[in-house]
DNA sequence: GCATTGACTCTAG
DNA sequence: CCTAGAGCCAATG
């Protein structure tokens, strides 16, 4: 019988490595995380889970909504914050406070165009 | 284990 | 292009 796939790390884990596979300068949209993770759907999923690792070695302020803005609670002062990270790490933003995705957006790979 | 919340995304107007 | 409503997924209590 099938054992328990051994190699099925949790999606928290997929989450984080995928977070830390964004290069400096670059971000990721939740939708691009949550793909790269086996659910292209759990994009609230990415989100529930960086909430809850923050605290570890994980560039949170690289991955953005779809729309490269900063859907980030803003009583914590996160969301100033993850701007003046992204501003740091050479990121542009728009006047509407969104960061330029068709100059910042980070791809696994897997389906690149050009 | 169920119910609620939340750093999302899509479709329709 | 922006706003509004519904759906999806995972974490937390």
């Amino acid at each position: 019988m099938p054992k328990p796939s051994p190699s099925s790390p949790p999606f928290s884990e997929r989450v984080i490595a995928a977070v830390r596979s964004i290069p400096e300068g670059c971000v990721a949209t939740y939708g691009e995380v949550a793909a790269v993770c086996g659910s292209p759907r759990a994009a609230r999923g990415v989100g529930a889970v960086l909430s809850g690792r923050m605290e570890a070695d994980l560039p949170w302020w690289r991955v953005v909504n779809r729309s490269g803005a900063l859907t980030i609670p803003s009583h914590l002062g996160l969301r100033s914050l993850q701007r003046t990270l992204l501003e740091k790490e050479d990121v542009g933003f728009d006047v509407d406070g969104r960061v330029d995705l068709s100059r910042h957006r980070w791809t696994t790979g897997a389906d690149e165009v050009d």
